[in-house]
RNA sequence: GGGGACGUGGCGCAAUUGGUUAGCGCGUCGGCUUGUCACGCCGAAGGUUGCGGGUUCAAGUCCCGUCGUCCUCGCCA
């Protein structure tokens, strides 16, 4: 090239007139006015008006959008009544005395405008064209902000980065992993992390007592629009610490990153509320603490009641009806109030009861089984005249967890989340563990290495209400982060896998060397791993992990702009000792 | 694996109850145009209505199947 910049087409203003300069970019606009011309050329940093006068310069009859371009030329003051004062660069222009063209290009599939509405499919094929677009590099731009703010408040916290293995030992716990498999070892395979876990606790055996790191992630399980199969991943481990220390450190790095990236200030500590007060009281284990409706328990007045499915919902074990009061809700129209019972159902509730409090009295599913005391019970529970008041039935978190969706659901309907404030909480005091119905067995809520709170019971005893020394950070009804404080013990982690059945000969096979770790002086130590994707995105207010990933895979997990995954050659499959099918 | 929504020129959308030659905007191509900034004006090209079958005198529209995309339940320690 010629004519190599000197300048970016962001950050020219009036005190640069006369000046001369050489910009290099994309064409985003041509305006052609015959015996002149207006280009608006674009790079990263902003937008810059050229002026040619094609007389001079007849090369830019050839130009079209999106074509790369270098413009040689002076910076000029535009005439007063030609300044745009909505651009940074709308009081200058620069008069081309030469442009050189770079590049030509092919019509692109759409228009790179910052307003395009077009298909996702085709904007992720031309990521790179789709990337050029102001939102979408605004969302980059956020990311690389917030690894850095991330980085930064981590490091002046004394934490050290250290990389662990993407190929490591497999485990079928969990998530799916992915499967790498081995060239020189016929049949056996690597996994991919879905976290680095075992070797972030065994950093800390190490004596590495502050870890971090920013690492990639993978679960081999279906997408949704905030889970993708790659995924990043704030990765903490702290010795000798108890969980409110992980909270303060957690505490300064959001504080830090609401504050330097959407300008919001956020009070630590953060409200910490306890998995069951959470469940109860919102029917959630991620609470969206901006809508102020509440969960009530109706489970006393339920086994008195002649309505059969709360007396037979109660008389089950940990069986408990469970209500909602819908302020204002006896007005609303039989449509959102049958979308919530569909909702109730898709989370697993046998339906909705409901009733709406009129001035002429009690109407819906539930009215004609209200008793005096039932009514005195709903007053009690915050219900009014006008009020509409719906009801679950079933297990603890079956029951809440239906009504929590049905909560969420009344309160986008009715509008009742105060989206301008910011609520981060702690949700603590997990179940450790959690029954399998389809396995018959009890598993690791969290994961395996979880510490419990107290001391755990011999095998084969009820653990269905040990808790853990587990934590979620929530933020606005998002989980954004989980960890724990991990079992140090050898004899304690010993016990845990017996809980979850699986034999000393399975738990050796599968993690006999990080129990010969735990066996060398391990430190107390906790940690937690934060989304960075689900943080991101957060902060970009956007609807989709994909929004805030440069090259993002679809909901069937394929990459469509290279078009992966693909079949490999018969060559690279015989060198794996794999044959396709 | 289940449920829901969508699929019409390159892009975004329209097309009444099934009814004539499938329209509009943007983009593209050609022409005009010296102060625009989503420049403007004139003109042109561009369609197997995702695909396959069916009903009908007649299907973009109705039915069945299929493919694709999105959301979602299951799944995600």
């Amino acid at each position: 090239m010629r004519h190599q910049r000197t300048r970016t087409c962001g950050e020219l203003r009036i005190e640069n007139a006369t000046e001369k300069v050489v910009l290099n970019g994309w064409i985003q606009a041509i305006r052609d006015h015959g015996g002149l011309m207006f280009i608006d050329l674009r790079d990263r940093y902003g937008f810059t008006q050229v002026v040619v006068d094609p007389a001079r310069l007849p090369q830019v009859n050839e130009l079209g959008p999106e074509w790369v371009i270098a413009i040689a030329g002076e910076v000029r003051a535009r005439p007063a009544d030609a300044r745009n004062a909505e651009r940074s660069t709308g009081e200058i222009e620069v008069v081309a005395d030469d442009i050189e063209i770079l590049n030509g290009t092919k019509v692109p599939p759409f228009e790179i405008t910052d307003d395009c509405r077009t298909r996702e499919e085709l904007r992720l094929e031309h990521r790179y064209l789709d990337m050029r677009r102001r939102p979408v590099l605004a969302n980059m731009e956020l990311r690389s902000r917030l690894n850095h703010t991330i980085r930064s408040s981590m490091m002046e916290q004394g934490f050290m980065e250290v990389e662990t293995p993407i190929l490591m030992k497999t485990s079928p716990e969990g998530a799916r992993d992915f499967l790498v498999p081995s060239r020189v070892h016929p049949g056996q395979a690597y996994g991919l992390p879905q976290s680095p876990q075992l070797f972030k606790q065994t950093l800390m055996v190490a004596g590495i007592d502050r870890y971090f790191q920013i690492c990639r992630c993978f679960r081999d399980e279906d997408l949704r629009a905030d889970r993708q199969l790659e995924f990043t991943q704030l990765d903490v481990e702290m010795s000798f610490v108890r969980q409110e220390d992980v909270f303060l450190v957690m505490e300064r790095v959001m504080a830090r990153v609401w504050k330097d990236i959407a300008g919001v200030s956020v009070a630590a500590p953060f409200p910490k509320l306890s998995w069951e007060e959470s469940m109860a009281r919102f029917g959630s284990d991620k609470p969206e603490t901006r809508c102020s409706l509440e969960c009530f328990d109706f489970s006393a007045r339920a086994a008195q009641s002649t309505f059969r499915v709360f007396a037979q919902a109660v008389a089950k074990p940990q069986g408990t009806v469970r209500g909602l009061v819908i302020p204002g809700g006896a007005s609303l129209a039989r449509k959102p109030i049958d979308d919530a019972e569909v909702v109730a159902k898709t989370y697993g509730a046998g339906g909705l009861a409901w009733v709406k409090l009129t001035p002429e009295g009690p109407q819906g599913t539930l009215a004609r089984f209200l008793q005096p005391e039932d009514l005195t019970a709903l007053a009690e529970a915050g219900a009014k005249t006008g009020d509409l008041v719906v009801f679950t039935a079933g297990r603890f978190e079956a029951a809440l967890t239906a009504l929590g969706q049905v909560r969420l659901h009344f309160a986008r309907h009715l509008n009742l989340i105060d989206t301008s404030q910011t609520h981060f909480l702690w949700i603590t005091d997990f179940p450790m563990f959690e029954w399998n119905e389809e396995e018959q067995r009890f598993e690791a809520k969290h994961h395996m290495f979880t510490a419990p709170t107290s001391e755990l019971p011999e095998p084969g005893a009820d653990i269905s209400h040990i808790k853990a020394s587990l934590y979620d950070l929530v933020v606005n009804g998002n989980e954004i982060g989980s960890g724990s404080i991990r079992i140090h013990r050898p004899e304690v982690q010993a016990k845990v896998f017996a809980h979850v059945g699986l034999t000393a000969e399975q738990a050796a096979d599968k993690f006999g060397w990080f129990l010969r770790v735990l066996e060398y002086g391990a430190p107390p130590h906790g940690g937690i791993a934060l989304g960075v994707d689900r943080i991101a995105m957060l902060l970009a207010n956007a609807a989709s992990l994909r929004d805030v990933i440069a090259f993002p895979k679809i909901s069937n997990g394929t990459c469509l702009m290279t078009q992966s995954p693909s079949a490999p050659d018969e060559k690279q499959w015989r060198e794996l000792n794999l044959r396709p099918n």
